[in-house]
DNA sequence: ATTCATATTGCTAAAATAGCAATATTGAGC
DNA sequence: GCTCAATATTGCTATTTTAGCAATATGAAT
């Protein structure tokens, strides 16, 4: 994202992703699964947990499992006043909500998406916030379109370290890829509900979808409705 | 917050406070500024925040400042998740607006408020998100409630490291504690505008408040509205 | 252009961490 | 309750990383 510096604090960067995973899953962690899907070491990821734990961002269970902390909350309120996307982004994504299919709002992570914002019809506007935990990126619109922003190599190296290795799922995965580069837009097909997903920002720090029952022929309305939001979102960010 | 492990790792703990210090204000801090205010020494700050900024956590503007970078999107939405109080005391927070007050939802961090939610009538619900930046503690009922919970010495040493060493506004502050902690509410007045806050969760690991035009006779009818909610939010977060 | 303030890096002493091996703790199965 | 196995946790010291000085670079202001 930003020049190396003369000493990249590893210990800094680890506990980033530690607390990171900790906060995407509601239940409790070993240190030794933590350890195993950060390919950390676990003498080293159960002082960076505890050191966590000491300052309340992570909890620690009866049974030594580790889960999100009280600090957590903290962390939320600031970050979500210093993201200033949710902020910014609603009042664009509730007209949305006309469209009659879920409206969401997601970044990636790893090889994951999670949600600000993820609303299904019925539910009021504010209720669409921190609703949804993950989802895997290459089984979203939204993972597919942030994803192809990567070169190939950068997107190897992301999905070896994770359990996407199964290779007919990353075959399927480079297909969507592939088209969400030509079209500009991602597209996931669950069943026969399909996902449509916008990138924003240049470059990109989230995406933007529709989901639900669209049919074919309505793909090209549904994309420029999309992108009218995206334009709208990235305009006010840019302030 | 919890026992302190073998090898609390410093790094971890100053680089997430700095992370913390950048996600509240919008503005481009120079390293000076952030070392001197978090009381850290200038050339380990200048690393830390290069670390952050590598991890895209951090932003440096070109004038070698430093903000909220594209990744505190990623946090905010995965601390969103994790935290789970917002999504979880919206549906109450809601209920309040009939009050015809400003409504919020805060949390402690050093000497300072930061909202999860801060909602003035005529808005609609969703827009109290991140809307607002930062209180000092000493300012505001919640605060007050907040900072209460700790022992006398615990608080001392809270502020004497920051500039609230101001001897007449600290007199007026410890006033306010020791009120709060009789009466069980933070009330703090600023002009003719009232504050009335109750802490949630034992430990309190945030605080609800009313504020506006309340009068002195309607006090125990607005703190006891308070506790209808307090209890609510309180039992959902325990599930 | 020059100056000043601040950011950044090179360097090495000093301090913190890594990671092994040992120990402690917990949960599962008797 | 007792034993065993799995996992968490800590003690220890070699190794690595960081701290912090001094030097340099980089901008901003004049």
């Amino acid at each position: 994202m930003n020049s190396l510096p003369a000493q990249p604090n590893q210990s800094l960067i680890d506990g980033v992703r530690l607390l990171q995973r900790l906060a995407i899953t509601q239940e409790p962690l070993a240190v030794t699964l933590l350890a195993r899907e950060l390919g950390l070491e676990i003498t080293r990821t159960n002082r960076l947990v505890k050191t966590l734990a000491h300052l309340g961002l992570a909890y620690r269970t009866q049974s030594r499992k580790y889960a999100a902390g009280p600090a957590m909350h903290v962390l939320a309120a600031q970050s979500l006043f210093g993201s200033g996307l949710i902020q910014r982004a609603l009042p664009h994504l509730e007209k949305l909500s006309s469209q009659g299919h879920i409206v969401a709002l997601g970044v990636l992570w790893e090889d994951q998406i999670s949600y600000l914002y993820h609303w299904s019809p019925g539910l009021p506007t504010y209720a669409g916030l921190g609703r949804v935990a993950v989802c895997p990126a290459e089984r979203s619109g939204m993972g597919i379109i942030l994803l192809a922003q990567n070169s190939d190599e950068a997107l190897a190296s992301i999905l070896r370290r994770h359990r996407s290795a199964n290779n007919s799922s990353y075959r399927k995965l480079m297909i969507n890829i592939r088209r969400a580069r030509k079209t500009g837009y991602g597209e996931f097909m669950a069943g026969n509900s399909r996902s449509l997903a916008l990138a924003l920002g240049t470059p990109p720090y989230a995406a933007l979808a529709l989901s639900g029952r669209i049919r074919s022929s309505k793909v090209a309305q549904k994309v420029a409705i999309l992108s009218q939001t995206k334009a709208a979102i990235e305009e006010v960010m840019n302030k």
